[in-house]
DNA sequence: CCGGGCTCTGACAACGTTGTCAGGTGGTAT
DNA sequence: ATACCACCTGACAACGTTGTCAGAGCCCGG
């Protein structure tokens, strides 16, 4: 900058307020600035920038996903992308695997660089030693797909519960009565909602509930096909299924073809998939709306970042059930 | 720090020297600082400490995908995500949606934020307007999936060729000899190598290429669909497809089904993706592997990190053809 | 008693930028 | 001629940190 003011024969500060297009610097020297700045190939830098305004804002946010390659997460990832776009921010992104540590080393990567907000899916086991008040250094959060564990910051959660329970009476509505569950880790905030949704679902169905019908803490395609088929090989065998995520559901399917069940048993899935509607029967799924959920945690928190001061907010998005045909197979 | 350096009762420069590890403080005054540290809950802030710093390593990359939310793209920002992790950098994404503008944008905005380096897929109009070697300031690069421009420049990629070859080679061992072509936008480099490695196989087994068995541009399902539609209705249509991409494989096989046709019109696809092989037929497919892909151009880019100043490199991964069923499907 | 080396510490300037404020110029009203 | 204003411009300090270098304190040998 100091070469550029020294070619275009000004002060350093008219460089900078020719870069910031501040008013008041007379059109002639702008000129002769931007000319300077195209001759030198200046570069401004917002590291320096950012360290010494007043706001002390770096246009960048952190974002703490469960997995960057996860279809859900990065679904997330791009919608809070294009709004933080229309921003001029930029966003870090990185996966906690659902690791506390590794969540708590990323929180704090992200502050130390003094990113102006988080967004960010809570790891199930936040016991606050590293997800805390403290550790946030005051930067405005957002959490999404699940709630913080304490209630101070905003969040913006899908209505697991409720679709859970349409889930549940979709397969009641055709005939089933023996509805299986299978969910991912019981910790998870979502998985467990899912589990609760289903049990209310019966409930108000008036079935009763057999424990020996529920699957939980299965965190691969791998382990969801082994509990199926076990559900499957049981005396009195589930006539649907309702499982509770994603690679849940496509382990169920595994499990179903293998024992040629596919247009016998029931299946619906929470949260929709790629092909899931190609498959044969194609699968009948409870949709999350990803793009809503990362579009609206990032417009409260951009809103926060704008100075909004109200009380935290927990914004709950609703789901859609998709029947496609594996969720109205009759019960036999 | 001034806060901290006068609660332990010490200068600055020794709470710098205690926060950066730096060899000679007394094991007393460290514990007298990290007490303070915790008991006012500092927070190293890195933008001050790497404009400062000798080296001005931010500790950040940039990454520029085609989309953070496409399989192939997260896939591999999860690779070079975990690279990163291990030297404790971060990475900012960012899709560029193959809009060279708004890849300039991405770009200039990662140089603002002196990113100690850059992953790019280089969008196909890669004319140099944006894409040059001055907007990138000299930050070290490495293209991925696609090579730059210029030549200048690290890059790892696939061998697009190769396995194009292959999978036609793999149709015309069982039996075809009429083979259609359908392909992504042409100007993409992957896309246009493809194509090339396609009349390569058919050349190198003798067949005459017939131009009207080649569709290309196809930038959505629906577009990919309606190709292969007109492909299947044509007078003397093909016994076997091969797709060029994702998405027009899944549109092909939208095709297919709609026409009843998937078991016996055989289908070879170019990258491979979830639940391919639940399909049925199972999908037969060229395999890309993201994760080696990522990985590889990451440790590239820290080994420039690290000082490596030899020629540029490319490096080329190999594929794997996986056969599943869509391929074998015999000529009738 | 002095000199020399070693270990530890702090004063100061600097990184590249922006906020503050003072000052210079030229025009217009008194 | 003077006062005043609007409009531009630049000198300087500051943001939070680290590199440089000087110096304090101590021990040891001559």
């Amino acid at each position: 900058m100091r070469d550029v003011a020294a070619l275009a024969g000004v002060s350093l500060k008219t460089v900078s307020r020719v870069i910031n297009r501040e008013p008041g610097v007379s059109s002639q020297l702008v000129d002769r600035v931007l000319e300077a700045v195209r001759l030198l190939d200046y570069h401004h830098n917002m590291t320096a920038s950012s360290l010494r305004r007043a706001d002390q804002k770096t246009a960048s946010i952190g974002l703490l996903l469960e997995d960057v390659a996860n279809p859900f997460s990065s679904t997330l990832h791009r919608a809070i992308e294009e709004v933080a776009r229309q921003r001029g921010t930029l966003a870090f992104a990185g996966s906690s695997d659902e690791d506390p540590v590794r969540e708590g080393e990323l929180l704090r990567a992200f502050v130390a660089r003094r990113v102006d907000g988080l967004i960010v899916v809570p790891s199930s086991r936040a016991d606050g030693g590293f997800w805390s008040e403290r550790e946030r250094l005051g930067t405005p959060t957002v959490c999404v797909d699940r709630p913080a564990a304490f209630r101070e910051v905003d969040s913006v959660t899908v209505d697991n519960l409720d679709g859970a329970r349409r889930a549940v009476r979709h397969l009641v509505a055709h005939g089933h009565r023996r509805i299986a569950f299978l969910g991912d880790l019981g910790t998870i905030w979502t998985a467990e909602q899912r589990r609760l949704g289903y049990l209310e679902g019966l409930a108000a169905e008036g079935i009763p509930h057999d424990a020996g019908l529920v699957r939980q803490d299965l965190t691969s395609i791998e382990a969801a096909e082994h509990a199926a088929l076990a559900l499957l090989a049981q005396r009195e065998p589930p006539s649907a299924l309702f499982t509770g995520q994603n690679l849940v559901t496509i382990g169920a399917i595994h499990a179903l073809r293998r024992r040629g069940l596919q247009r016998r048993v029931a299946l619906v899935g929470f949260d929709d998939f790629l092909l899931a509607d190609m498959l044969d029967p194609a699968v009948t799924v409870v949709a999350q709306d990803p793009t809503t959920l990362g579009r609206t945690a990032a417009e409260l928190l951009f809103a926060r970042l704008d100075g909004d001061r109200d009380p935290p907010r927990q914004v709950v998005v609703a789901t859609t059930l998709v029947p496609r045909g594996s969720g109205e197979i009759p019960a036999s």
